[in-house]
RNA sequence: GCGAGAUUAACUCAGUUGGUAGAGUGUUUCCUUGACGUGGAAAAAGUCAGGGGUUCGAGUCCCUUAUCUCGCACCA
């Protein structure tokens, strides 16, 4: 091994192995359980960004730790073509090189260029992942847009429309001016933007009286077809019936009542606009009211719209707003912050607009994915996010999926140009069922992108073709994913493979947060915030952004990045290293296995028993997705118990010249240090690996069968407190040497005087790691007080005062300071204890074992004072004489 | 408006059936001990947002208030 931890130097290696060997191949094995994850497929409209490093972070770690345990683990990578954001960012590439639009390249032209844009970018996401150490078969990679997808969508599309689950029809929908497509509901964004309410007055037909309406759209009114009141609202119900003139156009509106109309809200009386707003929209069904549309499909205003044809809808909205005051009809202008829908890939403020699409009927297929996870097949972690599902679910409206792009799945709908009859199919047909004509057009839109995607976790398993990998694979163990496509993405898939398969394509939902910046804020280009992971990679390995990204979070939760925090994770993974490369070095050679006949020492039984207690636990928490904790675990596992401690120990038999205490303490290092390697990995695969294979006598890798069982046999409880007392005797030594300011190297004897006989012996018998962790030069047992020199301090533990005899080094008024200090914790304690003893409810209804617990504490409490405190006037003593 | 989350040490966050508050980073002091200064040792640092309640006992359960996020739905 290197001297230095080099992340460089072998983690590119270590992963070539891994691919080399076959290493992530999973197959259909019938001897094994298959566990399965399949990759939300990263979007190919460029790299890969923080939140993917985290959302494979996760996954990988799931992947490797059940591959560890023995599953047939198969992770299922892809991408997924992303048809509106793909399309944009294409179309935007093009424009900035050659300056050409969408229209001078063509359907075909620009299809060739989108293809080459997913060749690159889909070659640059899987390197990509492959740096992170992301452990996918990639013999299995697949594209949503590949020919098993298209044949899966196109199969999906058929049996749905078949079962009158899809329909086209003429609806109001959302349209994206600027991308000029619809946009299901889950696509639209709703921001707050500052803006005005207009007072407006409409002149009543045949009278001198007006009907104020209140709008934040004054340029739809060149589409009202309507004016709407309350028929309860006392003010307006009279008019109910009449006609109201449109201002600057003149045309006739009736006056229709209606309960949608809010009575207190602005005037009371509302415009209507069928074709531009959802609710005046149904409003307009109700009353039979004309659909006029004032808009093209840029947000421009229609040719028909006189002086204002041409001009877009803001330019259109303060001209006319000028005509309207030129023409006395302008009441009043008040602010009026409002939410406006938006576009979720460009921002554009989306225009509702009357417009014929496919749709699909949501009510039947809401109902089996609402009971799937309630009957508990399908399981969401953290389960707050239940609520979140079922609520979107409960309220679901039928879903808009044509797209007016060309980057997807074409709609499978064929137009009979002869006569108007639709054909859904696989291929075009020849000759038409009903007129026998045989010229067809296939419908020009293609699918919302996330019809493809919401097929995804049987599509790439073969569907619908009937394959053993289908049949053994899925339905799958868990999907991984932000919260942020709950409904984009989820829920579909959800719905999807319940109406295909009748089964949730999953067991677990494990949801994660947003990656947001040190501040806290979304990581974005246009603020420039964002981390790029292979940077962070190329600077600190792998194996540390992984541990940074698994750790100091909880599920669902986003999680802030901090360099500070992957600076730490490197840490780690030097400090695993060195110790590792400690221990390769000392073993010089194979040690073999241990065994019975090695003779094991206190560290050796406290180290296998906490040992053994992390396993358990780590694989609790693996188990219950609480990836952060399980790291944790074994960070300090390795640290803080492993390195600081149990190495420290072992240095003496190692350079001892006992050669049979020597190979068992060589056994128990490399043993747990194996252990380490195992438990780490998943979360930091490549060090791990790497110190592996540098281990004499090991042929083979780490990746697979690997996961240690937890021994109950070695869990010891009277080891792990015979070391706490030791641990703690050896703390408050250096304590009481680090508050004297005297140097490790300035050792000094140690006069043990015991209260209690089995600390005492405890102590004695394990006075070499006094010796070896205190800087004490003997441990002499003391009978009485009076064989202790005056001039000493004393480190006190429960059942025994231990007395460094240092002399002219101790600073008698520190003593006193420490002492005191000392002095009122003990007090504070005893009072603890002893008011919660007193207690009478305590006594009679807290459990049995936390009663005696506490009586223990408060005789060793009240002991460890009384020791203190003779100590103190003692100090005190010497410091007046 | 409905819903969710957050509020714990200077900072970033953990805290699994209620049983004396933890980590990382930072801070202070000391240490060139033969794996590691990307290190070792020691220390300081929290009324667990406020208020009520249930309980022998609440960071943890219930109610409530405040502040901040984030979803969903919106009154034109």
């Amino acid at each position: 091994m290197d001297s230095k931890y080099n992340p460089k130097a072998f983690e590119d290696r270590i992963y070539d192995q891994w691919t080399e060997t076959g290493s992530f191949k999973a197959t259909v094995n019938p001897d094994k359980e298959p566990f399965t994850i399949v990759l939300p497929p990263p979007n190919i409209t460029g790299q890969l960004h923080m939140g993917h490093a985290l959302d494979q972070t996760l996954q990988d770690v799931l992947i490797r730790w059940r591959r560890l345990q023995g599953y047939e683990a198969l992770w299922l990578p892809g991408t997924d073509h992303a048809s509106i954001a793909t399309e944009v960012r294409v179309l935007k590439s093009i424009e900035e090189k050659e300056g050409l639009t969408k229209d001078d390249l063509g359907r075909d032209e620009f299809l060739r260029r989108a293809w080459s844009w997913r060749d690159e970018y889909g070659r640059i996401i899987v390197n990509q992942m492959k740096k992170l150490g992301s452990s996918c078969d990639w013999d299995r990679e697949r594209f949503t847009m590949d020919e098993g997808c298209n044949q899966a969508v196109t199969e999906f599309f058929i049996k749905l429309y078949e079962k009158d689950l899809i329909y086209k029809g003429n609806r109001l929908i959302n349209w994206c001016p600027d991308c000029k497509t619809t946009l299901s509901d889950a696509e639209v964004e709703h921001e707050e933007k500052p803006g005005h309410f207009w007072h407006i007055k409409y002149p009543i037909k045949d009278s001198d009286a007006f009907l104020e309406i209140a709008t934040t759209r004054p340029e739809t009114m060149l589409a009202d077809t309507g004016v709407a009141v309350n028929p309860n609202d006392e003010r307006y119900q009279h008019l109910i019936g009449k006609t109201c003139i449109l201002p600057l156009v003149g045309r006739e509106l009736p006056i229709i009542g209606d309960t949608y109309v809010d009575l207190e809200f602005g005037t009371g009386a509302l415009k209507v606009t069928p074709a531009h707003d959802p609710n005046d929209f149904e409003i307009g069904l109700r009353h039979g009211l004309e659909q006029i549309s004032c808009m093209n499909d840029d947000a421009t205003m229609s040719e028909d719209m006189g002086k204002y044809a041409g001009m877009d809808r803001y330019e259109c909205r303060k001209v006319l707003v000028n005509d309207l005051e030129a023409g006395g009809y302008l009441v009043k202008v008040k602010d009026h912050p409002h939410n406006v829908g938006t576009c979720y890939r460009c921002h554009t403020v989306i225009e509702p607009r009357i417009s014929d699409q496919w749709f699909v009927k949501m009510d039947a297929l809401a109902k089996p994915a609402i009971n799937v996870l309630d009957s508990g097949d399908l399981k969401i972690v953290p389960d707050r996010f239940n609520k979140v599902y079922l609520n979107w679910l409960e309220n679901i409206r039928d879903w808009c999926i044509s797209r007016q792009l060309w980057w997807g799945h074409r709609i499978p709908a064929y137009y009979c140009q002869s006569c108007s009859k639709i054909v859904v199919a696989k291929e075009m047909p020849d000759v038409c069922p009903d007129c026998g004509g045989t010229h067809f057009k296939q419908d020009d839109d293609v699918l919302d992108t996330w019809f493809s995607s919401g097929l995804w976790p049987f599509s790439t398993l073969g569907w619908p073709e009937k394959t053993p990998e289908l049949s053994y694979f899925y339905p799958t163990s868990v999907l991984v994913t932000g919260y942020d496509i709950i409904f984009f993405w989820v829920i579909r898939m959800v719905f999807s493979a319940l109406e295909i398969t009748g089964e949730s394509p999953f067991e677990h939902v494990f949801l994660h947060g947003l990656v947001r910046d040190s501040q806290g804020r979304k990581m974005s280009k246009s603020l420039g915030n964002g981390v790029d992971p292979l940077e962070i990679i190329d600077q600190y390995g792998a194996d540390a952004l992984r541990f940074m990204l698994a750790t100091g979070n909880s599920p669902g939760n986003d999680l802030k990045f901090q360099v500070e925090r992957v600076e730490a994770s490197r840490n780690f993974a030097n400090k695993l290293w060195n110790a590792s490369r400690f221990v390769l070095m000392s073993l010089d050679g194979e040690v073999g296995e241990l065994s019975p006949e090695d003779q094991l020492t206190l560290a050796d039984e406290w180290i296998l028993s906490r040992l053994n207690g992390a396993v358990t636990e780590i694989t609790t928490q693996l188990e219950k997705f609480d990836l952060g904790l399980a790291a944790n675990r074994i960070y300090e596992f390795t640290w803080n118990e492993y390195c600081d401690w149990y190495i420290e120990l072992a240095k003496k038999r190692l350079y001892g010249e006992d050669e049979a205490a020597k190979q068992t303490v060589k056994r128990v290092l490399l043993k747990v240090l194996k252990d380490i390697l195992r438990l780490l990995h998943p979360f930091m695969p490549f060090i791990t690996e790497e110190i592996w294979q540098s281990i004499p006598g090991i042929d083979g890798m780490l990746i697979r069968d690997q996961w240690p069982i937890a021994d109950a046999a070695m869990i010891s409880e009277k080891a792990e407190k015979a070391m706490d007392v030791m641990m703690e005797a050896i703390r408050n030594i250096r304590n009481v040497r680090a508050e004297m300011n005297v140097v490790p190297a300035r050792k000094a004897k140690c006069l043990v005087l015991a209260t209690d006989e089995g600390i005492g012996e405890i102590l004695m018998t394990q006075s070499e790691y006094l010796v070896t962790l205190a800087s004490c030069s003997e441990v002499v047992m003391a009978k009485t007080k009076a064989e202790v020199p005056e001039d000493a301090v004393s480190a006190i533990v429960y059942g025994a005062e231990l007395f460094l005899p240092l002399e002219d080094l101790i600073d008698f008024e520190k003593e006193k300071e420490r002492l005191e200090k000392e002095c009122k914790k003990l007090e504070d304690e005893v009072k603890r204890v002893k008011s919660k003893l007193a207690n009478q409810g305590f006594v009679a209804k807290a459990p049995a074992a936390l009663i005696d617990a506490e009586r223990e504490k408060e005789v060793k409490f009240t002991e460890m004072l009384e020791q203190v405190r003779v100590r103190l006037t003692a100090v005190e003593a010497k410091l007046k004489g």
